[in-house]
DNA sequence: CTGTTAGCGCCTTCAA
DNA sequence: TTGAAGGCGCTAACAG
């Protein structure tokens, strides 16, 4: 990477129109107090010239970036599992800032706020120092919840506006904005057991690292709870992935083969989906024989055979509402922390034994169905979000 | 956008090192002039303010970013059309991009470049200044053919290092990277008549600004003229949506009723399903009464009835193959411009009459199908890439 | 309305 | 091996 060879500067412009450059810098932002032939002049000149401020000098003045940065994990370029699992979460995330910022431009009088991507290494020790960085390249970050740990996190909020995208709601050292996995689980396990008589669950849970997939089980414990004919017959750990959920699904045919659970109930969509595979292969029927349900709604949900019950998880909209909190902690640093809950809706298809063919969407709202018990989920302010228009559609 | 608080600098490292801001400058760059007892020094008075170098004073200074823009089009949140037709392509981009920087941050030092994503406006009045400002904030732009008027390219390149993603491979006044589109078309028109006898053939052609479309009807034609038993018999003008090819098979079924071709070449996959869709509900039979094809293998290609026969359009390894080229670009201004046009891939599945079940990926080098007769074509650099190897596992 | 000027934080040549 | 000092391009008081 070598060093860009000289520009065109304000100096030359203001020389060539024979003004000084704070006029030529008022006319660049379009300030007022220039009489209109000279702003003319002005812009004649860097027409002329094909004058483009330099953004670094700007920042450095300004002491403000006009950029935002967005941490990715790095793609593992797994390709067998059904797009990489999270990556199309990822997408989505993206979506819904790069949404926010479309909808936020015109009104930004060509302060236009920019995204660095930015990708967060492998390893912790790779990590730290490159989110470092980005702190100095930003106004504010956001990032997902789940492949950095949780001090560092908290140490760069204490230094510049950061937004958790995902993470638990009751992290209180930073903005978080999360969907309410917990609710939707419960709600989802409710439906198994009050609406089809599911009451021998068995679970396939997530990593244990990743506060999605705990919120998710406490739900399910929740809703346990809560429904006492229903009980949990056993569990398998996975990772999220395809394969987890096709391992989960031998072990449960090997240990229960003549006695099988009334519904598995999978910490997400891609398990939902290799343990439906297999089940299906074994002859299996489902959701005759056992119910299967999972969680996220991503594309291949509904092409699935059944099409997947599952709870949609609101990544784009997750995106949107983060770089909008983000914003506002820039505007102001001084905010407090809060956690805003978003509502998740229940995707009723037919492997939860709902008749085929008619697709029920049913939102949980969060304080409707509150989950109470857990004294960090207690201390959260909900926000029962009011989405902007153009937000909802594309959700939807 | 408020101006970010007073932060910890050079000079505050270096007051409390006890030594002057160009040895902290040192130590910070790990340069080996320096003792290794200050060395420590000033490590221990970095950490202890926790300081981090502000990127703005760097790029001023070093007159270099450290930066590359991606410019991609605003979503406009169509939700209905097989998660939004070209989106998805510019998804596979960026994680070719993301790719390259990955293979490519272990050997920068410590100097990541990261990316700075910029959204095209929707009007030619709105992307104007905003790619001109994106050229003040970055070492290079890569921008996707498309959706920015080519003079505007050909301006930028002129002032800042910049790759055309996706464009005609005759355009000279910028680097191109672009899938050789008319090659894999005639090797796919070419498969319908030699392979199926499929020689009546109906187009649903894309929009005529689309290099990619363009450059896949030139291909057919080329076929066409190669194979004289080939003809076509009607053709559909689309936009590359699912309705489109709706849209094209219906007015295909009003006209040829009694007399159907043999074959629907469509220029993109989504609107191969829209044909796919209104043909089975009218109960023609696909491929036995007429083949059906598409183009990009988009990844509901291999899920239709029947899975789609296709050319894979390789996103991810245009993303990287771009992002490997401006940086060689930024390294050396003075290149000249080339174009390098990628190989792709027939997927042969079974619309095209192919036996079900078997799925053939047959790889269409440019220098072995070259299509010849057009000027524009014959003055590109025909670059056979060797993809890196990573990369190359990630698009399989 | 317009010009002068002093930084913004960092890098680097030139001396010491 | 280290320090002093000028400059990168722009902005924003403060004068005029």
């Amino acid at each position: 990477v070598a060093r860009r060879g000289k520009v065109v500067t304000l100096y030359d412009v203001a020389q060539l129109a024979g003004v000084s450059t704070a006029t030529v810098s008022r006319v660049v932002h379009d300030q007022h107090r220039v009489r209109a032939i000279t702003k003319a002049r002005v812009r004649q000149a860097i027409a002329e010239l094909g004058y483009v401020p330099d953004a670094a000098a700007q920042s450095l003045s300004l002491r403000r970036t006009d950029m935002i940065g967005l941490v990715r994990p790095e793609g593992h370029a797994v390709h067998d599992d059904i797009e990489n699992s999270n990556l199309l979460f990822h997408d989505e995330v993206l979506r819904g800032v790069e949404a926010h910022l479309r909808d936020v431009q015109p009104h930004t009088r060509g302060r236009d706020v920019s995204l660095l991507i930015t990708l967060a290494g492998a390893t912790h020790a790779a990590v730290s120092p490159r989110l470092q960085a980005l702190s100095g390249k930003v106004d504010g970050i956001l990032i997902t919840q789940g492949f950095v740990q949780s001090p560092l996190l908290e140490r760069l909020a204490a230094r510049i506006p950061l937004v958790i995208i995902g993470g638990a709601p009751s992290q209180r050292s930073a903005d978080v904005v999360t969907a309410d996995n917990r609710s939707g689980s419960a709600a989802l396990v409710t439906h198994l057991i009050r609406d089809h008589g599911r009451c021998r669950l068995f679970l396939v849970d997530g990593p244990p690292y990743l506060t999605d997939a705990s919120e998710r089980r406490l739900g399910l414990e929740h809703a346990l709870r809560a429904s006492p004919s229903g009980r949990l017959v056993g569990s398998h750990q996975g990772s999220f992935y395809v394969r987890d959920g096709a391992a989960a699904a031998e072990r449960l045919l090997a240990l229960y083969r003549e006695d099988l659970p009334d519904a598995v109930v999978a910490a997400n969509d891609q398990m939902a989906i290799g343990v439906l595979r297999v089940l299906v292969e074994a002859g299996v029927r489902v959701p005759q024989d056992v119910a299967v349900v999972g969680f996220d709604d991503v594309y291949l949900a509904r092409l699935c055979d059944p099409p997947l019950t599952t709870v949609h998880h609101p990544g784009r909209l997750l995106g949107q509402r983060a770089c909008a909190r983000l914003f506002d902690r820039i505007a102001d640093p001084s905010l407090p922390h809060v956690a805003e809950l978003l509502p998740i809706e229940l995707v009723l298809r037919s492997s939860c034994g709902c008749p085929p063919g008619a697709v029920l969407r049913q939102p949980v709202y969060a304080p409707e169905t509150a989950v109470d018990g857990s004294p960090s989920h207690d201390e959260v302010a909900r926000t029962t979000t009011t989405p902007t228009a153009p937000s909802r559609g594309a959700v939807d």
